[in-house]
DNA sequence: CAGAATAAAGTAATTAATTACTTTCTTTCC
DNA sequence: GGAAAGAAAGTAATTAATTACTTTATTCTG
């Protein structure tokens, strides 16, 4: 019965079980390499296919790069947004988020060499618009969280929201790249809890300290 | 007395002159295009030369990338540095440092793009090493204005200072990215100010307010 | 067996680098 | 000072390698 290993058993896989390969292979790539000289013959070698095949399962590379953008988006926007829909108390799913972004990327490290890739584009691919728009929609989450801290008292009344959404992303990117410059991937979960608590003491502010 | 527009006047240029108009007209290219698909040919087209003559004033491509991440990093160090050396005060050096590098960033706006595209590729190319050196050295020295800040009362003691420079990086990337995202440079230095009240909340922290 | 999947070979375009040769600038020497 | 000689800078064309994509023929599979 081969259900599960599907993909490594049989020679002659269908597209679709193709495509989700390739784009596994993708990311897995971007772990080690440059997007920018990911050639096709390198990810159709990495699955073990010929390097023409792989236009039977995508009409071109564009098209490719548009597909793993899409997993990319879907993925992180289902993981991130569920961590957070587990909280009540917006503080709380703030670093829920954050941390499951984190950890995210710690598990695929070739997502930001990716994101940051398509982002380095001038002009409007598809790809590049789908992390736009992922992106934009992360934004108004965020935002939308530091609001509702408000409401429930948890977080300072006078906080510039739009600020405090940028400083939320570029956290995480600066933890990031970080990590990408001197090469510890390893350390990111790690040093992920402290970024978040730092961060976190901006908006909290006053003296009230209800948990001490 | 031909000195001021030597570069614009003579035909033959020396290789110093030449080496200098390629290096900012790289920087100047990679505003609007990805360094990663920046030609040889662009490159010399952009400064009124054909494309073999560009190896005259330099050996190989690999060796323009590093000459433009040489000074990239000179004029980044010198100009970002010395804006914090002209204050006493380790909290405004601190934002003036900040200030002074969006600045530069929206006085140069393709250098976002090439740093993060040296970055981006895996190993340790020559270029690449040059940018690690300066994001090691700015990452000391925001430690250094830091820890000088405890020192002087202004920043709180219990503050983590590893994770604060992390911060500190992060929030200009973070600044610059969504700036970049949504095509507008020209909010950067309108936004630089509230980004940074924003992130020394975080180390500020304590109830006393000096100026109010 | 019929259709889908694959490998293998081919194509046209692009790119960094080289080459053979020309033009301009600089130095030397009378 | 001015011509002659040499160094430096320039062009245009070519090369070898690489790339995304196509075509053809073969092999697997329901």
């Amino acid at each position: 019965m081969p259900t599960i290993n599907e993909k490594t058993k049989r020679a002659y896989q269908n597209t679709k079980l193709r495509q989700s390969s390739t784009i596994e292979a993708v990311i897995q790539l971007c772990a080690e390499q440059d997007p920018a000289t990911l050639t096709t013959a390198r990810i159709a070698n990495e699955i073990g296919l010929s390097q023409g095949a792989l236009f039977k399962h995508f009409p071109n590379k564009s098209r490719l790069w548009e597909s793993v953008a899409g997993w990319v988006s879907g993925q992180i926007t289902r993981e991130v947004f569920s961590a957070a829909d587990q909280h009540q108390q917006a503080d709380q799913a703030l670093e829920a988020m954050f941390l499951a972004h984190v950890g995210f990327i710690a598990r695929h490290p070739g997502i930001p060499r990716l994101m940051l890739g398509e982002l380095q584009k001038p002009g409007n691919g598809p790809a590049k618009n789908i992390i736009r728009q992922t992106l934009a929609r992360y934004r108004k989450k965020v935002i939308g969280l530091l609001d509702l801290g408000i409401q429930q008292g948890l977080i300072t009344s006078d906080i510039d929201t739009e600020a405090a959404a940028v400083l939320y992303l570029g956290a995480i990117q600066g933890l990031v790249v970080q990590a990408m410059v001197s090469g510890e991937i390893n350390t990111l979960e790690q040093a992920a809890p402290r970024i978040f608590k730092l961060y976190s003491a901006s908006f909290r502010g006053m003296s009230d300290d209800p948990e001490k």
